[in-house]
DNA sequence: AGCCAGGTTGCGG
DNA sequence: CCGCAACATGGC
């Protein structure tokens, strides 16, 4: 474990693991606690630089904070209109992570219909039933073989409710090989969807969050019941446009940084009262 | 009690 | 392509 300061620009740490995209980090006192690549690492944000405890190399966690985007390039993309101009002010330095693909898209499948207090805990239950122990009390996420080779029963004591069986059939899809997510990653932004959307569970939504917090898919626009809420509200005000073309509307409107613009939307959708 | 939650599927128009 | 109900769980 080894003790990292590594100086970062239009970066917030709360903002970034408080916007809803990341369901396993926590904060105690001034330190966020989480799980990287199967490591705990303990972060904490002092002006323009991140003080990080982990056994992860400075890389590493520049690479999984998304310290490479360039953030005023996103900015002068997404920041549209009135509305977006605000946004980026108010949550400034927020930025999409780069989780591992095959616990988000477990994650996300969690998500289904579903509130987030209840998708921290399925994971939780999936990770101290089917994970390793990483240090005391703490379990990393368990591998696709984990879950594969689980029982239907012993899944259902991890309160998956109806989600048992997608996230059995994609474990053992992962498993087999017949879902090769790393490959996605080199592959366009459609092509990638369709691959993903060939699974059961796996709908536009779910996609869209997979390639946008594991595979460099700035351009996904995940469309839930929050983001449907405030776009009809604050862009397309004459109603009943279907999720997908939302998506592609997005796309259209603000570039390639799609993705970028759906995130400050949803953390402003769900904190704009507070 | 009834509605809703970071939706998806399978059905009938 | 569209709209609709069902799906397990839990909080309000």
């Amino acid at each position: 474990m080894r003790t990292h300061r590594i100086p970062v620009q239009v970066f917030s740490l709360d903002h970034t693991l408080r916007c809803g995209q990341v369901f396993r980090w926590q904060k105690r006192g001034d330190k966020w606690i989480g799980i990287v690549k199967n490591s705990i690492i303990s972060v904490e944000q002092e002006g323009d630089s991140l003080i990080a405890k982990s056994y992860l190399t400075p890389e590493d966690i520049a690479s999984y904070f998304r310290l490479d985007d360039d953030m005023e390039k996103v900015y002068r993309q997404i920041g549209k209109d009135k509305l977006m101009k605000e946004v980026i002010a108010r949550y400034r330095g927020l930025r999409l992570v780069r989780q591992d693909p095959w616990e988000c898209l477990i994650s996300y499948v969690c998500s289904i219909n579903n509130r987030i207090p209840q998708i921290v805990r399925m994971i939780q239950n999936l990770s101290a039933r089917f994970g390793e122990e990483i240090c005391d009390g703490v379990y990393g996420f368990p591998g696709p073989e984990k879950l594969a080779d689980a029982s239907h029963d012993e899944l259902k004591k991890c309160k998956l409710g109806f989600r048992v069986d997608w996230i059995l059939d994609v474990a053992k899809k992962v498993c087999e090989g017949e879902l090769q997510l790393e490959k996605l990653r080199n592959m366009d932004y459609q092509s990638a969807k369709r691959e993903l959307l060939k699974v059961n569970g796996v709908g536009d939504k779910v996609a869209d969050c997979v390639l946008l917090y594991s595979l460099d898919k700035l351009e996904a626009f995940p469309v839930d019941v929050h983001i449907r809420r405030v776009v009809q509200r604050e862009y397309l005000k004459n109603g009943g446009i279907s999720d997908k073309r939302i998506g592609e509307w997005a796309r259209q409107y603000f570039g390639e940084y799609a993705g970028y613009a759906q995130q400050y939307l949803f953390h402003y959708e769900r904190t704009k009262e507070m």
